[in-house]
DNA sequence: CCTGCCAACTTAACACTGTTAGCTTCGGCT
DNA sequence: AGCCGAAGCTAACAGTGTTAAGTTGGCAGG
């Protein structure tokens, strides 16, 4: 039986020579050949094809570094076997931050929770939003800073408002207007500013080596309480700019 | 012919069929083997190589479409010989955007030079940021949204502030202090900010399909205004935010 | 004019990538 | 027991960046 023979499956991946020997003993635990599934549980190597792609994108932290050998390599299987669940490689990534990304929605929601001033709510909806792209930076990157970030396949008028979820923070800032903190103008146009300055910080920290020279939390301190005032009522936006 | 066919199965990555001849045809002039150049005058072919990378960047849209081998015969040359003047393909595509982004710094002086107001003249700048980034974004991509951007090779700790006249727009900002339009805090703190927002809207611009579903005219006025707004001196900035 | 030298290239190949066609193998049903 | 199809493998293709080693052709010195 050769199931057990180490060289036979050395050989099985062709040249090996190019991924650092630290990699393969990263991997949890999958060093040589898995069983097979049984015959209804074909769904389950997607699965760990998954979890494995998710392990190499944080370890790596670049999805051009993660490449369908070594998850395949990783799962304990062959390459051709990953276009049996996944239509290419940009579909595997795609699943796999889709993945991470369902639990951003959560976080903020989990981080919001902990008051109901709606003004205050949406400064937390900011630091958590920063705070998880900066964990998952390579995930973020994918999702949000690709050539044409394709978040899903849905209808794609609902891609921009499913991602990151945006019509929680529209509600948030309807609450917010509502309560007298917001001046009332277009709520769709100020939750997209509002997406676009968390955006910016996080893509900047992300991508610039050593960007917030004030310090990170400084800087989303003093971008939210700037957009806060000048979001306010009180200032009365009579003077608006010099001309325009 | 093949490459008019295909109605769905041509998706981005893999085989030449993301090439359309009409590709081919559009770089100007160059289709077969250039005369060698003189003793001295090996550095012109270096200009050629940028050239054509340039062309094939714009044409393309994306830096991983436009590959070594393409690059060659678009001067007429071979591969390697890309490596007697560029250490690799990162460094190539480096100086080609390097070069795009000379001319940014001096596209915003431009814009700022239509008025002696240091407010409006932030706002210039920022119009002109923007402008400039949706005008070269796949030179924008790589500068500001790679995963490590490495905007050239000086001393770190100035690539920052070398990039997109960071000082210049810092000197605004002082100015506008001076003028009583911007409240008196961190200079710096104010520019990064204010890099931030503009950026924000660049970056999200290029990646989300159809992101600014308020038009992007409308945003960028949006959000230059509340920034405005909310560092006026007049609001006052005794009533932070709640906590914290 | 010739001769040699060296800058400016070319040829050929390597290692690695995503991806596909076609074959094998094994689990479960009849 | 037999077979059939799901699950997976073998082998290969086409394309990528990159490098080692060879070739060419213009220019300087004799």
């Amino acid at each position: 039986m050769p199931s057990s023979t180490a060289p036979v499956a050395a050989r099985a991946v062709g040249r090996d020579a190019g991924m650092t020997p630290a990699m393969k003993t990263a991997v949890p635990a999958e060093p040589s050949r898995r069983r097979r599934s049984r015959k209804g549980e074909g769904e389950r190597l997607r699965e760990e094809i998954l979890d494995a792609t998710s392990h190499l994108l944080l370890q790596t932290g670049d999805h051009e570094a993660v490449n369908i050998r070594s998850v395949a390599k990783a799962v304990g299987v062959t390459p051709p076997s990953i276009y049996l669940h996944f239509a290419d490689k940009a579909a595997l990534i795609k699943a796999v931050c889709g993945r991470h990304f369902a639990s951003l929605e959560q976080s903020i929601e989990v981080a919001v929770a902990g008051t109901d001033d709606p003004a205050e709510q949406l400064r937390l909806r900011g630091r958590a939003y920063v705070d998880f792209g900066l964990e998952h930076p390579e995930q973020y990157r994918i999702l949000f800073m690709s050539r044409r970030a394709v978040v899903c396949d849905e209808p794609p008028d609902e891609e921009l408002k499913a991602a990151s979820g945006f019509t929680a923070l529209v509600d948030n800032v309807v609450r917010a207007i509502e309560a007298g903190a917001v001046d009332a103008v277009d709520p769709i146009l100020v939750a997209t500013g509002l997406w676009t300055v968390v955006h910016g910080i996080t893509s900047l920290a992300i991508s610039v080596p050593d960007y917030p020279v004030s310090g990170l939390d400084t800087l989303v301190d003093h971008l939210l309480d700037v957009h806060r005032r000048g979001l306010r009522p009180s200032s009365f936006s009579m003077e608006a700019w010099p001309h325009r």
